[in-house]
DNA sequence: CGCAATATTGAGTTGGTTCAAACTACGTGG
DNA sequence: CCACGTAGTTTGAACCAACTCAATATTGCG
């Protein structure tokens, strides 16, 4: 349930337990697998899946941004994770899916049957000790977001939200400086614990001090990478560079 | 890193995933390697290990119970999960601990090697299988304690905590309407992302709603069940039996 | 261009925190 | 066995960060 390997939430916090963190499943069995999968092609906000469906598939980003997330019945809503292009998403499902994705815009993905992988992991037992790493790691990251939403401040989840983003784009070989956000600010908001106000707020503030720029409410520059991680980490802001 | 199959936080939550949760490592290899492990024994808040020491075991509880938490340099704590009896604890852990493991009372745990438990799950494909499915129900149930952290009020919080604890004793067999916290005020707040007095106070608001009962601060004893139940999903109190 | 969706900004409210003080449980040693 | 000390818990009152409600401003799409 949840994007391996290169998931935003992944090195969301002080620990940076992420930068260990390199591709999975290039050279993989399951990489030549889904590179021959079946291609499914999503609008925005088309669902890849809902919470309760059987889970039979696991999927790989190709092109575009999914979000997944939880609902409550009364309307409230958790993000729990945003896939990028290349991530997996889908394992660690157990019978049914216990989330929701949705496609963030115009997006591709490849499917690739859970029996499929479950053969896979049979025959090349790397494989099964990949995909058990790969859980590990989503697993770290979700308690890297308890931890974010639970004792940070609104201020503290923004810019280690923003350094996440930051290090993966640096990790995808992109300017970690300037980079655009493909979720709206409900999403960062139902994935922050935050209300979109204060999501609006927040950044606009980082921008009033200098610490980012923004344009077009998408394109995000990080002015003073120092702030913004000393911010994180739960430091007053102050002027770093 | 962290307490598989039995863990409390386990089920936290609206959508109770969890009923369909067994003991996994009954019958197993790891049981039966297990069953001859090293024996540790802990005394109260001595430390099983820490964040940063290298993982090379992992640990079934005994006796006792132990608390696996992370910590902010400021002092902020998350407690990530609570251990009990027969749960199994360091699964996950690539390479150093992310997390530390404390016992809440005088415990003993069995110790088993990673490598060994690598050797055993390169053997058996379907002991590996297992832990797979039990890193599942770790990540779901960090889902779930993300959700509850991050969108409900603190009465819901405790509500579906003490759920969460009455399954548990439901499951290991005891009564589920009484049942001993082995966690502090602390604990609990630094669990839920409360403060100790929102706890306390949350505590004594359902017990003065004949919600539950209380006694030496550490007996439970759920008076009105489906008021809980209502409580933890959202709805208001009213007098439900 | 004009409309609908998304984002920003402002003002007032509140749930949970903080700070502070009293109370309870319990282990220790006299 | 009881007095004492300590750690943990409860309770109260003031405060504040984030929320709610409301109005305005963008953005982008048909």
């Amino acid at each position: 349930m949840l994007a391996t390997s290169f998931a935003a939430t992944s090195d969301l916090g002080v620990h940076a337990l992420t930068d260990e963190r390199m591709p999975l499943y290039e050279r993989d069995a399951l990489a030549e697998r889904l590179a021959h999968g079946t291609v499914r092609s999503l609008k925005t906000k088309e669902h890849l899946f809902c919470e309760g469906d059987v889970a039979n598939h696991v999927y790989r980003v190709e092109v575009g941004h999914i979000c997944i997330y939880r609902m409550m019945p009364d309307g409230r809503r958790q993000v729990v994770d945003f896939a990028y292009p290349g991530d997996i998403i889908g394992l660690g499902a157990l019978g049914d899916h216990a989330d929701s994705a949705q496609a963030m815009e115009a997006t591709i993905v490849r499917a690739m049957p859970l029996a499929t992988l479950r053969e896979l992991a049979q025959a090349d037992s790397r494989l099964g000790m990949k995909l058990y790493e790969a859980l590990s790691r989503e697993l770290m990251a979700a308690r890297e977001l308890l931890f974010t939403v639970s004792q940070r401040t609104a201020a503290e989840r923004i810019a280690a939200f923003l350094l996440a983003l930051s290090r993966r784009a640096e990790r995808r070989g992109e300017n970690p400086h300037e980079f655009v956000l493909p979720m709206t600010r409900m999403d960062i908001a139902d994935f922050l614990g935050l209300t979109i106000e204060t999501v609006s707020r927040t950044l606009t503030k980082l921008r009033h001090d200098h610490v980012i720029d923004l344009e077009q409410c998408i394109l995000v520059s990080i002015k003073k990478p120092g702030a913004l991680a000393q911010l994180a980490q739960g430091g007053d802001i102050r002027s770093r560079n």
